[in-house]
DNA sequence: CAGACACTTGAATACTTGTTCAAATGTTAA
DNA sequence: TTAACATTTGAACAAGTATTCAAGTGTCTG
C-alpha cells in the first residue's frame, strides 16, 4: 500500500478535503460544473439547462464561490460564472474513470 | 441552455459519480479510507482509531461497501477491511493537492 | 426616473444523512 | 451447549443541507 498517503493530514486539512468533495457530491452540482467547464454561463442559462429555479441555482453558485470551485463576474445585467479550480476538471474526469468501469 | 453542454454523462452515471463524492465527504469516512490505504483491520481497530463507536463504524463501512470503495474478509472472529478501488487513493490524492495550496 | 430585467438573500420548510441504542447473527472455545 | 466475543442490523432521533417563496439589490433602457 501507500503510506505516504495518510501523512500530514490533520483534522482540519482532512475537513477541508471532505468539504471539497461534499461539494461534488450532488448530480445538480457536478452537472452544473461540468456545464461550467466548458465556458462560463448565466445564472438563467444554467437555470434553463439544470431544470431549477434560478433561486436555487443562486444558491448553489453561491456556495460553490465560498468553496472557490467557480468565480464570476458581471456583464450589463448578466453575471456570468466560470471555473476558478484547475483541480475540479480532473476530480470529475477521474470520478468518471471509476464509475464508468 | 442544451443538453448538449452536459453531453456525455446520462443522469444515471452522475448520480453514480455524485454518489461516489459522497462517500469521500465526510472526514470520518476519509480517515477510514486513509486507515484502510495501510492495509487491512477489524472493525474494533477502527473504531478505536477513530474514536467512534463500534457500530457507527460498521454502518459506514456497509456504505462504504456497498459502493464497492471496501471489501472484507472473515478471519475467525474479526472481519478484516481492505480497500476495494484503485481510484480511491487518487481520488484523495488530487483532493489533497487542491485544499494544500 | 420609472419600469423591466437578472440575480441575490434570508427565513421557513422539507429532505437527507449520521449516530445511537438495543436486539440479532455468526464464531470460537470450554 | 453455553458463554463470551466480534460484528451487523433496524428503528428512532438529531443534525445538516437543499429548495422554495417573497422581498431586496443592482443594472440597463426609454
Amino acid at each position: 500500500m501507500k503510506p505516504t498517503l495518510a501523512r500530514g493530514l490533520d483534522e482540519a486539512s482532512l475537513q477541508d478535503l471532505a468539504d471539497l468533495f461534499q461539494h461534488l457530491s450532488d448530480p445538480r452540482r457536478l452537472r452544473l460544473l461540468l456545464i461550467l467547464s466548458k465556458g462560463e454561463h448565466a445564472v438563467g442559462e444554467l437555470s434553463a439547462a439544470l431544470g431549477v429555479t434560478i433561486s436555487a441555482v443562486s444558491h448553489q453558485l453561491q456556495t460553490l464561490r465560498q468553496a472557490r470551485l467557480v468565480a464570476c463576474r458581471r456583464e450589463g445585467k448578466r453575471i456570468l460564472y466560470h471555473l476558478d479550480d484547475v483541480h475540479v476538471e480532473q476530480l470529475v474526469r477521474m470520478g468518471r474513470e471509476h464509475v464508468e468501469e
